[in-house]
DNA sequence: ATGTATGCAAACCATTTGCAATGAC
DNA sequence: GTCATTGCAAATGGTTTGCATACAT
């Protein structure tokens, strides 16, 4: 789908969620969420707040947690923690669902997609639970650490 | 498997990955891994540190975090993070696979097994990747926190 | 004897919070 | 005009680090 397009759907999203929840539709939250659509992949607080400074959309770190609490509420953006204490998101709206490959050594991150994990995982009925999103994280070693690994453990 | 023969079998484990790694066998990192495999489910670092000294053995906050580590590296332990920037921990080795759901409201985590899925994925091969563990995360509402929901929508 | 591991306290850093000023309604 | 939202700066809290002491080797 084109990407405006998209980012027209979310606006729309947002606004209704911001009006059932009797939020005020201020530019800050909207600039953060359009911001956020325009990311390719995985960002951070940081990076996300620096992007916003270079295209001259200043907003507060307090603001961008906030605004970030309702797109993760509204279910238009997922979070993602890969194992250290820095928060990593993603637009959720539109974004081809994938897993994702950590490396223990890097800490790279890579999207791996899987059709039919997918359908499975959709189709589970689990009682007694609502289920919203899910992520699934393989860790291991990549091939670069995968050889570094090996190397090391010869000393 | 009986506990003590698992407790005899990860300990054993340990040490092999102590002694590859030329660290020294302290009784602080044994009497890490003997609490750890007689917690019962998830645990986080302050549970473990209270039971720790509820049970007269105590260490320091540092230790327990190095010792963690260690037993990360030589997959005696597995790490997650369920959202909140407090990581929890739980045995690996013996430990049947599960998934975890994770209620967005209450914080609540439970274990989903699905012996399917297990097999898929350990089925998967992925290219330029060794994986070593995995995690799959439910998120969503519990049956408690969906009703509670349903309400505070209606205002 | 040597140098790694420990305990303590301080430092770190992502995230949260308190509060005065701003601005959406 | 009212009160939610913002920006700033300070606080929080899990985790990490520096360093003197203890102890495994």
């Amino acid at each position: 789908m084109d990407k405006d397009k998209i980012k027209e759907i979310v606006k729309q999203k947002f606004t209704e969620y911001l009006i059932l929840k009797g939020c005020r539709k201020t530019p800050e939250r909207y600039a953060v969420l359009e911001h956020v659509y325009s990311e390719a992949g995985h960002f951070n607080m940081d990076s996300l707040y620096e992007s916003m400074n270079a295209k001259n959309f200043r907003v507060s770190k307090a603001t961008l947690y906030n605004t970030m609490q309702l797109l993760l509420d509204c279910n238009l953006v997922q979070k993602h923690q890969f194992g250290k204490n820095l928060s990593h998101y993603e637009r959720a709206y539109n974004n081809d669902y994938h897993n994702h490959l950590i490396c223990l050594d890097c800490g790279l991150v890579e999207e791996y997609k899987d059709n039919d994990l997918k359908t499975y995982i959709q189709s589970k009925k689990i009682k007694k639970f609502t289920p919203i999103h899910y992520g699934l994280y393989i860790y291991g070693t990549c091939s670069k650490c995968a050889a570094k690994r090996k190397k090391r453990n010869k000393n």
